[in-house]
RNA sequence: GGGUCUGUAGCUCAGCUGGUUAGAGCGCACCCCUGAUAAGGGUGAGGUCGGCCGUUCAAAUCGGCCCAGACCCA
């Protein structure tokens, strides 16, 4: 038998089958680092049209988490695809420097500040483990195939950020913005210091339950009020809280609610008690009254200015009226100490109470307070409810276990506490009424993010700012000892200061003799120590970063963090950026949701269900990891699971094999002398880059509008339904069966080079990696990385007078799909084995009869059978079903002709040549004549 | 407890303004190939569209309630 192999075009690639890729990426990152990559987009895209992501800074602390991952990949992937869109797209990555975690990590190693070490060396240790957490972080992000300026990042502990960071506190001053306040805030008693919203959590706490009676001092009065006769009437607050009772200043109660008068018997005392008439059955039960009476209700508001007695100091606290109060809980009386609580401090405001704050920073109670002076919090409630039991005012004792804040460093309860601090005033000059109308003018993905950030926007209290701690950027004020008032002349300290911050870091600010800059006037003021939230921080980048970097630009055309960023980032950015230039500081938002595992719950530690970045690409590689990002719906929640990851690195091999075919196929093609013209090539093979185009069309539209995980699902349909289901299964025999370099295989070769060169780069954004690979293996000339193009624009549709358009190829796929099921059929009923030991008749009306005669003898290339016969409809045998397509019915044979040795057809022409007794006369015509020639497949 | 979301086959996703037997790919089962071979081709089985109640001639698509989960807030 003669070895016909030898005269086969087989396809032949170094693209290797198996990726590896958790052993070349490393290699590749090396060879982008060599090129300098990042600095030749920069040059390629010069003078494009600009698209500015600006990056969220990430905390500098703790090793990357898969939340990381997502963030930065879908952030790189757009940053990619606006690049391949045509757009100069720099990255520039940032850090978030400053800050309590930091300060506690530093804390363990060398100490508090103040204690163990000053201040400055404390600083110190604090910069360079943040410059050493900023390094761990980049290694990371750089392994994961990330673009961007990694040599030149902004952190917001660089000196010209803190410089401008100050300056950007200084703007705010300049308009009148930043105001000093005494407010209750959150306050850790670990810490010693106000936390900022985000740094409370909540947690289940026991606490005592008490109810206590405040008497009115004038039951005439109360009778007045209310009709209703009472002897000693008091009405009653219920409180988690019982040493707050010192700093009370009213009762509040809710003008529209019902209240009434219960009476009755509590241990034999009588007692004549107000409570709202909803919680009056729940109240008297746990009061253990007797001989209840209940009197006529009456409305809330007719309280008002009722003056009642403190239950254990000489004070008398009227009744006020609140909105907030609510009969879920308790007795529908509400104990209001302003300098304790929110609510308590908005309604006291309206009703000029005393802000009274009588616990100092470390806790404790003043000196000389009645009953709890010089007592810490944490032991005050006991002699509380002591000299409640003792004034005879407390009407109930348990204790509850309830949801209550905590500091999220300590674990330990806080409390709220009125100090003075720096705030940013939501209403001067109508701030947050303007930041509402900047969010109408941003594009929100999901659009749902404008209503969020709305919500968050209507109640916006105004935003303390002032830290008292040791590691962030110092509020750069002098003010007046006397008055408490900035001085005069800020506008220009606060420059003379950011320049010397500029030179030396914050530090400078904390080594610096006022009198440098004050003169005389040294004497009449104090430096702020306190330091600025660190939200203030990255909410300025806009300023510090954006404004300062010659290729950004502000607004930012796209904002992009996980969905917690609306009370975050993007509100801080938001805010300051109104505050300091009237507008929003970005175009756009973008906003993904977080991990979940298979059950849909959060990822966790203690839950055991985290999944490690690291863990991902050291045993997959980064490119599966970037596939399961694109592959996830980012706006809702995002599953994540081992299993979830092995399927991906299948969906993956399905596109880095279908790209290894058409490059193996590409063997010995050279695009600059073989490229056939659009004109000249098979109608199939037009089709097929028709297709493409088609598709790159859609998959721009889906990347310009952020929807990657469809792009996934296009790409791996096109090759697996297009690609691997029809065409690369219909080209094989001619591939390998034609004439070297016969049109209807150059023909071939230049559709699968035309969708090699455009699939590559549709993958790029996403499999950043692999696509470097394929586009490395490309023939022909090309640019140093495929990152170095945009998209391919060889592609070409269909002539528009096109015989066989895209809507017949989709009837042809079908017909197809009619042969293949009754093939399957006859080899269930074992009658044949592979597709070529078939003959196939195609039993047609005239309909499809003009539909397939159109391919010529080529149809059974179609059909992948050895024959595909037309016959009339009407004369299909009776036991014939009709296919799926109207008007046909397919019958399947095992085919009665030899084998041709060298295409594997069953013909009747096999041995046609003598000289040849194996193979058929196509064979014959392609290894020693002319070739053959093909039209259409 | 409040705000904003999510819930369609084992998995990842489509299903537009309500209208024939709810689709795709993967996975799975079975078959084929051995000239893409730790690949490739084919056929097939999988769904109470989270649940309940409504509106409607008609709902996965509209409304209400409930359940589960996420983020934010209290």
């Amino acid at each position: 038998m003669t070895d016909y192999k030898a005269t086969l075009n087989l396809p032949h690639t170094d693209f290797p089958m198996k990726a590896g890729l958790s052993k070349r990426e490393p290699e590749r990152l090396e060879q982008w680092r060599q090129l300098d990559l990042y600095r030749r987009i920069r040059e390629a895209a010069a003078g494009r049209p600009k698209f500015v992501l600006h990056d969220g800074p990430p905390y500098a602390n703790g090793s990357i988490h898969i939340g990381h991952s997502i963030n930065k990949v879908l952030k790189d992937v757009i940053v990619k695809a606006r690049g391949f869109e045509g757009f100069d797209a720099p990255y520039v990555p940032g850090w978030d420097c400053h800050g309590l975690p930091i300060e506690h990590k530093v804390e363990q190693k060398v100490g508090k500040a103040g204690h163990k070490v000053d201040a400055r060396t404390f600083r110190e240790e604090c910069r360079a483990y943040a410059a050493e957490q900023v390094e761990g972080q980049k290694k990371d992000f750089i392994r994961l195939g990330v673009f961007g300026d990694w040599d030149n990042p902004y952190l917001t502990m660089n000196y010209d950020t803190e410089a401008n960071i100050v300056r950007a506190l200084g703007q705010i001053v300049d308009k009148g913005l930043l105001t000093k306040g005494f407010k209750p805030v959150h306050w850790c008693l670990d810490c010693a210091s106000a936390l900022a919203e985000a740094e409370v959590e909540y947690q289940d706490k026991k606490s005592p339950a008490i109810d206590v009676a405040f008497a009115a001092v004038d039951p005439a009065d109360f009778t007045a009020r209310t009709g209703v006769e009472a002897g000693a009437p008091a009405l009653v607050i219920w409180t988690t809280t019982p040493w707050t009772l010192p700093a009370n200043q009213a009762v509040a109660v809710h003008p529209e609610e019902d209240y009434v008068l219960l009476g009755g018997d509590q241990d034999g005392q009588p007692r004549e008690l107000v409570v709202a008439e909803a919680l009056a059955d729940d109240a008297a039960e746990r009061y253990g009254l007797e001989n209840v009476r209940r009197s006529a209700a009456f409305k809330g508001q007719v309280l008002e200015s009722l003056s009642l007695r403190h239950p254990f100091l000489d004070r008398r606290v009227p009744v006020v009226l609140g909105e907030h109060v609510t009969t879920d809980a308790g007795t529908g009386c509400v104990h209001t100490a302003p300098g304790h609580g929110e609510d308590d401090f908005v309604v006291g405001k309206r009703y000029g109470l005393e802000v009274d704050s009588p616990v100092q920073d470390n806790g404790v109670f003043r000196d000389g307070l009645p009953v709890v002076g010089g007592l810490h919090v944490n032991k005050a409630n006991g002699p509380v409810i002591e000299a409640l039991q003792e004034g005879g005012t407390l009407v109930a004792k348990k204790s509850i276990t309830h949801s209550y804040p905590h500091c999220w460093r300590h674990k330990t309860p806080i409390i709220f506490r009125a100090t003075a601090q720096w705030f940013i005033s939501m209403g001067g000059h109508g701030l947050l009424e303007r930041a509402r109308e900047e969010v109408k003018t941003v594009t929100w993905t999901p659009d749902w993010g404008q209503a969020r950030m709305e919500g968050m926007l209507r109640d916006r209290p105004d935003w303390c700012i002032s830290r008292q701690r040791t590691w962030g950027v110092p509020i750069t004020l002098f003010v007046d000892k006397d008055s408490s008032e900035p001085h005069p002349d800020t506008p220009r300290l606060i420059e003379e200061v950011a320049k010397r911050v500029e030179q030396e870091g914050i530090e400078a600010w904390f080594q610096l003799d006022p009198a440098e800059l004050l003169g005389e006037d040294a004497e009449r003021y104090s430096k702020v120590t306190d330091v600025l939230d660190v939200w203030f921080d990255s909410g300025t980048t806009h300023f510090s970063v954006l404004e300062q970097r010659p290729e950004l630009t502000v607004p930012a055309d796209l904002y992009l963090e996980g969905s917690d960023q609306h009370r975050g980032w993007f509100q801080s950015s938001l805010l300051t950026s109104t505050a300091m230039r009237g507008a929003a500081p970005y175009k756009g938002v973008l906003t993904h949701g977080f991990t979940v595992d298979e059950q849909g719950r959060k990822m966790s530690k203690s839950l055991g269900n985290v999944i490690a970045p690291q863990e991902v690409w050291n045993e997959l590689g980064a490119d599966i990891l970037r596939l399961w990002i694109a592959s996830t719906d980012y706006r809702g929640e995002m599953t994540v699971s081992k299993n979830i990851f092995k399927q991906v690195a299948d969906s993956y091999r399905r596109i880095r094999n279908t790209a290894r075919f058409l490059l193996s196929n590409l063997n010995g093609f050279d695009p600059a002398a073989n490229a056939v013209a659009p004109d000249d090539m098979l109608a199939l093979d037009r089709w097929a880059v028709a297709r493409a185009a088609q598709l790159q069309d859609e998959l721009r539209e889906l990347y310009n509008g952020y929807q990657f995980h469809q792009v996934y699902q296009r790409l791996h349909n096109f090759c697996a339904n297009e690609l691997g289901g029809f065409y690369l299964d219909i080209i094989k025999d001619r591939q390998y069966t034609s004439r070297g370099d016969s049109v209807a295989r150059r023909s071939c070769q230049t559709a699968l080079y035309h969708i090699a060169q455009a699939l590559a780069r549709w993958m790029a954004p996403i499999l950043s990696f692999t696509a470097e690979e394929i586009h490395e293996h490309l023939p022909g000339d090309k640019a140093d990385s495929v990152f170095l193009t945009t998209w391919y624009d060889g592609l070409f549709g269909l002539p528009a007078d096109a015989d066989m358009d895209l809507a017949f190829w989709e009837r042809i796929q079908a017909v197809k799909q009619a042969v293949n099921k009754a093939i399957e059929e006859a080899r269930n009923r074992k009658e044949l084995r592979a597709n070529l030991t078939a003959d196939a008749t195609l039993y047609v009306d005239d309909q499809v009869r003009a539909l397939l005669e159109r391919l010529g003898d080529e149809l059974r290339f179609v059909t992948i059978t050895s024959t595909a016969a037309l016959e009339p409809l009407a004369t299909a045998p009776a036991e014939l079903e009709e296919s799926a397509v109207a008007g046909l019915k397919v019958k399947v044979v095992p085919s009665p002709n030899p084998k041709c040795a060298r295409c594997w057809h069953h013909r009747a022409d096999v041995g046609v040549d003598p000289a040849h007794p194996e193979i058929c006369g196509r064979c014959v015509t392609n290894v020693e004549g002319p070739g053959e020639e093909r039209h259409y497949a």
